[in-house]
DNA sequence: ACCACATCACTAGTATACAAGTTCTATTAT
DNA sequence: ATAATAGAACTTGTATACTAGTGATGTGGT
């Protein structure tokens, strides 16, 4: 696991929460495999208690399974959960960019045009990871500008099923997309034309059903059958 | 604060939880009062360990507020995160009523027909605060039968917000609606027309805004003042 | 009377010790 | 050899002790 620096204000539990989102997302804690929170603490620098809660948060959202006396393993890629974290993602962020595309402050719509420039940049600079977190960070982004700031962070919570597979997914096909994606979203909500906003939404996150199968076979062990 | 029995494998924290959940939702912890950990552990008969862990994932959904050395509070009705729930809770349950109009299996219809039927004998008894459980059973069975259930918990720290405030308009307004809206999604879920279904669903959860104002002055002390 | 400051009681965050249960292993009996 | 059993080494859940920080209180000095 990649333990990164600790940072200003925050504490432990925050720490370790964070940590153990990156390494699952990024597939350094592989999906099944058991998480010891003795360990975790001694690797972390910290005593089993701020761990301990950091999992049970994760658990909420079913990334982490906690067996009681038994064990706690990171959770192998449930295909039921990503379908529901799909259909969660899509039905909220249809109706959050019908909001965004009824008007917004201009700084605001300026905020999200430097985050794609920013994507440009990366992706000219093929550093594909920061590109995925700014493309986190613009619907983020979304969410908060139209005071949803709330439903993002609980929804974040199950899109981390989605974020994982995403990251197998960059393995094999590649990110160029994005970015046009995103532009697409922007002239929606500059022509103020939420139709054309919620389509443009639909096929960005819809865009990756295609290589299902070929993940699934490429890498079983990391599936949960059913 | 009233404190329940505690059921059969339910362990402490979930314990804590539940019985904190229900006092914040029925008002018996007022919005703004402080919560003690040492104290809570004492009357629920656990350590502070449990009673924290249960605080901690309170906050998550804002219905409680931590301040690290200061003290933990139950967070006073803010109406910006009443609107957000209502926002999350509109969004989703549309698109799930949507989904559960293109067709079921025919023992989940009736199931949720079982429901309504008890709803009807609790309202001719007067007991409202079944009638509400029922009410909240019936919204939790249609994401259960639409394989939604885990949106649905998550959106529940959510809906809190709105609970809270519906308990506050009992006070006042009779609940006799109630079952009409659910026969009413009921129907457009046997004639398999999700528009009806939508319309209806929509009814039911908008009602509320009537009373805003009545509410508010009537407890001024409740709201967070923005 | 009022202000400054020390002290005390409280808070949440963390570390650690212990309890209760599971699993694997090694030893012993058949 | 094999099966059963005892026990060691783990697991998470809980209780408790300690730390650092906050706020209120009361006291002493002006």
């Amino acid at each position: 696991m990649k333990v990164s620096e600790r940072y200003g204000r925050e504490i432990g539990r925050e720490y370790a929460l964070r940590v153990l989102k990156e390494n699952i997302v990024m597939l350094e804690l592989e999906p099944g495999s058991r998480i010891s929170e003795n360990e975790l603490a001694s690797e972390l620098g910290l005593s089993r208690t701020p761990v301990r809660e950091a999992l049970i948060e994760l658990s909420k959202g079913q990334i982490v399974e906690i067996y009681p006396q038994k064990g706690s393993f990171v959770s192998r890629i449930d295909w039921n959960l990503v379908e529901e974290a799909q259909f969660m993602r899509l039905t909220l962020e249809r109706a959050v960019i019908r909001l965004a595309c009824q008007g917004l402050e201009e700084e605001k719509i300026q905020g999200l045009e430097k985050n794609v420039k920013l994507q440009r940049f990366y992706l000219e600079n093929n550093e594909v990871s920061e590109l995925l977190k700014l493309d986190n960070q613009f619907h983020k982004e979304l969410f908060t500008i139209t005071n949803k700031s709330h439903i993002y962070r609980l929804m974040s919570n199950m899109i981390l099923h989605f974020d994982r597979l995403r990251t197998l997914r960059t393995k094999t096909v590649d990110q160029m997309y994005v970015i046009d994606d995103h532009m697409n979203i922007l002239d929606a909500i500059r022509m103020k034309n939420p139709d054309k906003g919620e389509k443009a939404m639909e096929q960005h996150l819809t865009k990756h059903e295609i290589d299902k199968e070929i993940i699934h076979k490429k890498y079983p062990q990391y599936f949960k059958d059913n």
